[in-house]
DNA sequence: GCGCTTACGGAATGCCTGCCTCCGCTTATG
DNA sequence: CATAAGCGGAGGCAGGCATTCCGTAAGCGC
C-alpha cells in the first residue's frame, strides 16, 4: 500500500489528496483482482492478467503502484490485516469451545486472502503477518483448551500449519468441487480434538516458524 | 519415458539397444535431478537448472529425451510407479492395524516424487496415476479398518488428499526443519483414527478425484 | 456548462529468459 | 586403434512480461 490514497493512520505517512470517485473504485477492483491472480499464480502472475481482470489498463496499474512488488505488498499487507479481523472477530463473537474451529473454518473462507500471502516472494514482502495475529491465536486456542474443546498438546504454529494445508486442498480442488477440501478441513479438526496420544514431534514457536516461512 | 534406453515390458514399444555405460549413468542422474527440480518450480523449473543439477550439458538432456514435456513424462511416470510400488510393499510387509499410517509415511518419505506428480502440467501428462495404486490403496485401507485401526468413514480418496496436503507443507518447511511436517502428519493422522463422528462432507470417489486433479 | 486537473487505456519498447540446435571434441568398446 | 556413440555448452530465435508514454475521457469546482 505504498501510495493508496485511502486515509491512513500511521504517523509519518504521507497523506495523500482524496481519489477521485471513479479512481477509487478502480483502485479497489485492482486490489481485488490482484488478490485473486497472486493466488492463482502466484508471484509470476503478469500485470497485463491484473488489469484485464481488474477490467483497467496496466497503465492505470503503475499510476496506482510503482511496480509489481509493490502491489503484491499492498495485497499481503491486506490480507494480514483481515486474518487479523478474523481472530478478533473469533475472539469477541464466539464461544470458547468452538474458537480454533471456527477461525480455521472463517480464514480458509476467504480464499485468496490465505495463498496470496504464501505465495509472496520471500524477499521484499512485508513478513508473514504472524506477529499481527499470534497473540490473538493464542488466546483463542487457549481458551478452546481450557474448555477441552482442543487437545492440550496443540501450540499455535499448528493451526497455522494446518491452514496452510488446508489451504494447499483447495488451491486444488476447489475451483471443480469444494467437498475435498471441506471433508479434509472436517477430517483434520478431529486430529485436533482431545483424547489422542501426544505427537511425538514437538511443535514450532511462532518465532520458528515464522523464520522458515520468511526465507524459505 | 518415451524413448529411454532401458529395457521396456509394454508390447509394440520400440527396444532400443543398450547404452554405453557412462550414458546409462548420466540418465539416472538426469532422472533423478529433474524430480527434484520440477518438484521445486514446477513446469517452470528451466532445462539448464535440471542440466545443472544433473552436472550435464543441456545437449545431453535432449539426446535422451526429445523436449522438456518428454522428460516430465518420464519423470512423472517414474512416480507413480514408485508409489505402486509402496503400495505393493505395505500389503505385503506391514500389519493390518498400521497399514494406511504406513503407506502415508512411506510415501511423504520419499519427498520429491510426489510434488512432482502434482506440479505437472495437466494438459499432456499420463495421467494421475491414481489407477494405477487406488485399487491397492484400497485393499490397505479395508484391512486397517476391519482391524479397527482407522474410522470406517474414510475413502480411499480422503487418503489422496492427505498425502497432497502432508506434502505441501512438507514443500515449504522442510529445506529449514522437517519437524512441522512430521508433526502436522501426526495430527492429521488422529484425525483418521476412530472414535470421531462421521464428517459432514460425502467422500469424492477415486474417478471424481482424478478428474479433478486431471483438469485442474 | 467551462476549464482545469486527474485518470484512463493500451500500443509500443526494450529486456530477459528459456527452449532447443549444432558441431567440434571426448570416450567407451571391440 | 578405429569407430561410433556420447558429450558440452555457446548461440539462435521466439515469446513473454514489466514498464513507459501520450492522446483521449471523465470528475470536480465555479
Amino acid at each position: 500500500m505504498t501510495r493508496a490514497g485511502t486515509a491512513r493512520s500511521a504517523a509519518g505517512t504521507v497523506e495523500q489528496r482524496p481519489l477521485r470517485r471513479d479512481a477509487e473504485v478502480n483502485l479497489s477492483r485492482i486490489l481485488l483482482a490482484a488478490r485473486d491472480v497472486f493466488a492463482e499464480h502466484g508471484y509470476e502472475a503478469s500485470m497485463e492478467e491484473i488489469a484485464l481482470r481488474a477490467d483497467v489498463g496496466v497503465g492505470t496499474l503503475y499510476r496506482r503502484f510503482p511496480n509489481k512488488a509493490d502491489l503484491l505488498d499492498a495485497v499481503v499487507k491486506a490480507a494480514h490485516e483481515r486474518k487479523r479481523q478474523i481472530a478478533e472477530a473469533v475472539l469477541t463473537d464466539v464461544a470458547p469451545e468452538d474458537g480454533v474451529f471456527e477461525f480455521v473454518r472463517r480464514c480458509i473462507a476467504v480464499p485468496s486472502c490465505w495463498r496470496a500471502t504464501i505465495s509472496a516472494p520471500p524477499w521484499r514482502t512485508s513478513g508473514t503477518g504472524l506477529g499481527q495475529t499470534a497473540p490473538l491465536l493464542e488466546e483463542i486456542l487457549h481458551r478452546s483448551q481450557r474448555v477441552g474443546s482442543v487437545r492440550p498438546d496443540l501450540a499455535v504454529a499448528d493451526i497455522v500449519v494446518v491452514l496452510m494445508a488446508v489451504r494447499s486442498i483447495a488451491d486444488v480442488c476447489d475451483s471443480k468441487s469444494s467437498t475435498p477440501s471441506l471433508r479434509f478441513l472436517e477430517l483434520l479438526l478431529d486430529g485436533l480434538r482431545p483424547g489422542h496420544q501426544a505427537p511425538a514431534h514437538e511443535p514450532l514457536t511462532i518465532g520458528q516458524l515464522d523464520r522458515i516461512l520468511r526465507h524459505r
